[in-house]
DNA sequence: AGATCGCATCGACCAGAGTCAATACGTCAT
DNA sequence: ATGACGTATTGACTCTGGTCGATGCGATCT
């Protein structure tokens, strides 16, 4: 379920992209983790929750205009990804944005000194 | 050609991922720049020229085993997302990071303070 | 228990992206 | 000029990914 975030990529967090060259394991670890950031309906997602504080599913429907399976989809992928965090409670589930996570991939984006 | 960056989305460089909700537009010109991320190809490629400094294409094929137009492809996407910026010194093409490309996304994954 | 609600999953469709062989184009050397 | 070289483009193929209707599942309410 979109809950679960095990398969997270948390082992390649922060190597410095422009420090050295990435292997292709690296590369392929890292380009997941950006594509979750590719597209337009998850940014949007990505704001919604982060703006709100916590959000529910249901409320992520209407803003970005899509269907309920679709918008299943886009947080179960950035679930996957790390970046969001969903909580069940009741027979709501509440989604919230892992900052630690951002703070990852902006990590990776650093000029190196 | 790869040389040409008028298509790169400078008009929505800095808008903060997490402060507010963001409109479909803007969405989708950063998904635009985050999937010019998303391949492990394209990131081996950025860090290849920033770790050299400088690279012509002639030097990338090797590292990341493809083809040249391959190569040549992944080096478009990246001079049009702005990231990659490619100067021609007679039949060789030089290629080399913009960090403050890489700094405009750093910025849209920060924190709202 | 039965009905209802919120969300995940499945199946299918379609648009888009990655890949390479072949080709075209511009530059340099001879 | 003629050939060789570096790179960009084209065309075709395949595969991935976004989308939605239909369905399934668990939790809640009456």
């Amino acid at each position: 379920m979109a809950v679960d975030e095990s398969s997270a990529p948390d082992d390649v967090c922060c190597s410095p992209l422009l420090a050295a060259p990435l292997d292709g394991a690296e590369a392929e670890a890292l380009a997941r983790r950006f594509a979750a950031l590719s597209d337009p309906v998850r940014l949007q997602l990505l704001s919604l929750v982060a703006s709100a504080g916590e959000a529910c599913s249901c409320d992520l429907e209407a803003p970005v205009g899509r269907s309920q399976p679709t918008v299943s989809h886009h947080t179960k992928v950035l679930a996957e990804a790390g970046l969001l965090v969903g909580e069940k409670r009741g027979r709501w589930t509440w989604w919230r944005v892992d900052p630690e996570a951002l703070d990852g991939l902006r990590a990776v984006l650093a000029r190196p000194t």
